[in-house]
DNA sequence: CCCTTTAAGCTTTTT
DNA sequence: GCTTAAAGGG
């Protein structure tokens, strides 16, 4: 392997870093790389896997591990990575969530945990719902006996926060403790004859590090296998998260790249740390580096952007926007509805002209609201109907559109049906490859077979794809896609599915899917592509739409009812006021209601008092244009 | 059976 | 804070 020299190292890819991000690809220390929206955080750390990489400063053979919190974060870091640098360098280049790390190591080292707290290896995922429970069972069986002025759902986070609020191992000291530990018991080995072991994710996050405490050697492996540490959204990391990081990370080799945002940090009520930035500075001696570019935004956006900082008592730092805008780009609008019919009958003309005059893509525009996209978005989807536009509630298909099988399906479908899609052709084969095991360079023979096979089963496919004319037809064909993928193929090669119904559901809400589609276009290729969602606006809550831009963002409900919650977390939603604002390329619109009709029955006024800090800012901002909507101008 | 009262959910991910 | 679904009372 040919290394770059490090003097002659440039960004890939033609681009151009700002100093500060330079220097932070560049500096082998410690550093917590702080970036407002659009600085391009992600982008820096797939460069810096390039630089490291190719200049050896990771040297071979040792591995740069990135983790992040999303699938779908952590596979995109690493196919950047993969398309700057090439599949060979790659190699080191390992791009993991928090779960799936922690997970490996509790699962590849077991064993090294004292006998108390070590699992039964064949543990399954503990689930927490309405009909199942399996954490409030486990503290039954321990007999842990309710508190009564506790309503259900407190009791069951109060067990939860017992479980897991402190490192292990437990104090066993007073009788509470000693419940908590035998809760912990059953949900490590289970309890015959009916309760089988369960662990949760955070209880995994706890047991590997105690298990990397506990194991020096262990922990002076990772180091040495991982020379550098990539954390992403670090502003969301939770005390369990960061609690297993120190363990295996502090006083080592190991140099440590986080980057965050914490004017984007909206997961406080999901556990993150408030003072993980503090904390890592001094637990790890990180200096603090700030990017100031936003390459996302156009400029009198930023300004409106710039304003949420002083509410957050945030130092003014500068912000330069890309040179890609002109002075004055960037609109932001707020309409004034009497009522959601009005304001649903005028987004949708107003989206439609969007997309006509201004030749705008559907997924170019998003939708966004701080809670309940049915609710809020169930009039908009009606009315752009009447245009033949299509908008959908997003969180419905953006996981289930991610599941490997879905995706592998999917995929199938496209290749068969479309003889042109080398993309799909492409990633099906070597999803096959890997399933049965094939060397490419070895398995010659068999590797040909294969290949000949899956030709011959696509243009069956083909066929019987044109011959379906009943939902009961369509479920043949995917189940004869499933067999030919083989099920113990399937589920060897995707632990996650050996649990439970989910890979049932999964296969039956496909074919719901596709069926559905297929009923609105009456094409198969159509349906597919629609159920991917390329033709359709994205209907979202802000928490969803983190990490994503789009051209133009239409708030809909800046009102008090949307932010019930504000008086508890005030700056949690201020933070999520600045997400949703701070989406938008080129354009944000906000919509305010003065009567909406969430239920299906009644009317609410909608105030505007509690999130009045909002309106000053876009009012302060000098560039908000007020738009008012009265009844029936049409 | 109907009207009133009460509880729970609402913003998340992960094998 | 507001909706929905259930449980409770007459």
């Amino acid at each position: 392997m040919n290394y770059t020299d490090l003097s002659n190292w440039q960004p890939s890819g033609g681009l151009i870093l700002e100093k500060n991000a330079l220097k932070a690809v560049i500096e082998n220390k410690n550093t917590l790389i702080i970036a407002g929206p659009g600085a391009g955080k992600t982008e820096l750390l797939a460069q810096k896997a390039c630089y490291l990489l190719e200049t050896n400063t990771c040297p071979y053979p040792k591995k740069i591990l990135a983790i992040s919190f999303k699938r779908d974060a952590a596979e995109n870091l690493a196919e950047r990575v993969e398309r700057r640098s090439g599949k060979e360098i790659s190699k080191r280049f390992v791009s993991k969530t928090y779960d799936s790390f922690a997970k490996q190591l509790l699962d590849n080292f077991l064993y090294g945990l004292p006998e108390k707290y070590r699992p039964d290896a064949d543990y399954m995922i503990a689930i927490q719902n309405r009909q199942q429970n399996d954490i409030r069972q486990a503290f039954n069986l321990a007999g842990a006996v309710s508190i009564l002025e506790l309503s259900n759902t407190e009791y069951n986070n109060l067990l939860n926060e017992r479980l897991i609020e402190q490192r292990l191992p437990l104090n066993e000291e007073n009788q509470s403790g000693l419940i908590v530990k035998k809760a912990w018991d059953i949900l490590l080995r289970g309890q015959t004859p009916d309760f089988s072991p369960a662990l949760s994710f955070q209880m995994i996050s706890r047991l590997a590090e105690y298990l990397i405490r506990s194991n020096p050697l262990i922990q002076k492996a990772l180091t040495q296998t991982y020379s550098h540490v990539f954390l992403d959204e670090f502003q969301d990391t939770t005390d369990i998260q960061y609690d297993l990081l120190r363990a295996c990370f502090h006083k080592s080799s190991s140099i440590i790249t986080a980057v965050g945002d914490n004017k984007q940090r909206i997961m406080l009520w999901a556990r993150a740390k408030k003072d993980v930035f503090e904390a890592f500075k001094e637990n790890f001696s990180a200096r603090e580096q700030r990017l100031i570019m936003n390459h996302r935004s156009a400029p009198r956006l930023v300004e409106i952007q710039k304003l949420v900082y002083s509410y957050l008592n945030d130092e003014e730092h500068d912000v330069k926007t890309s040179k890609k805008w002109g002075e004055t780009d960037g609109l932001s609008e707020l309409w004034l509805f009497p009522d959601a019919e009005r304001e649903a009958e005028v987004v949708a003309e107003k989206i439609n002209s969007f997309l006509v005059a201004e030749n705008l893509k559907p997924r170019d525009i998003c939708i966004l609201v701080k809670q309940l996209p049915d609710t809020y978005g169930k009039m908009i989807i009606n009315s752009l109907k009447e245009y033949g536009i299509t908008a959908r509630n997003e969180a419905v298909y953006q996981d289930f559109l991610k599941e490997d099988i879905v995706k592998l399906i999917l995929n199938i479908a496209s290749c068969a049906l479309d003889k042109e899609d080398t993309e799909s052709w492409i990633y099906l084969l070597d999803i096959l490859k890997i399933m049965r095991g094939y060397n490419s360079s070895r398995d010659f023979e068999k590797l040909n077979l294969l290949i000949r096979e899956t030709k011959e089963f696509l243009k069956d496919i083909y066929r019987s794809f044109q011959d379906i004319n009943s939902k009961a037809m369509l479920t043949a064909v995917i189940w004869k896609v499933i067999n030919f993928l083989n099920m113990s193929y399937i589920k060897g090669f995707y632990p996650q599915y050996k649990q439970g119904h989910f890979l049932d559901e999964l296969i039956n809400k496909l074919i719901d899917f596709i069926w559905n589609e297929y009923n609105l276009s009456n094409e198969w290729i159509t349906s597919i592509e629609n159920l991917k969602g390329v033709n359709s606006i994205p209907i979202m809550t802000i928490h969803k739409s983190k990490g994503l831009e789009y051209d133009t963002v239409i708030f809909i409900g800046l009102e008090d009812g949307a932010f019930w919650n504000y008086i508890k977390q005030r700056e949690e939603d201020t933070c999520s006021f600045f997400v949703a604002l701070s989406r938008a390329k080129r354009r944000i619109v906000f919509t305010f209601s003065q009567d909406r009709k969430v239920s299906s029955s009644r009317y609410t006024m909608q105030k505007r008092e509690s999130i009045k800090s909002f309106y000053e800012i876009l009012s302060r901002s000098k560039v908000v244009k007020e738009i008012d909507f009265v009844k029936d101008s049409k």
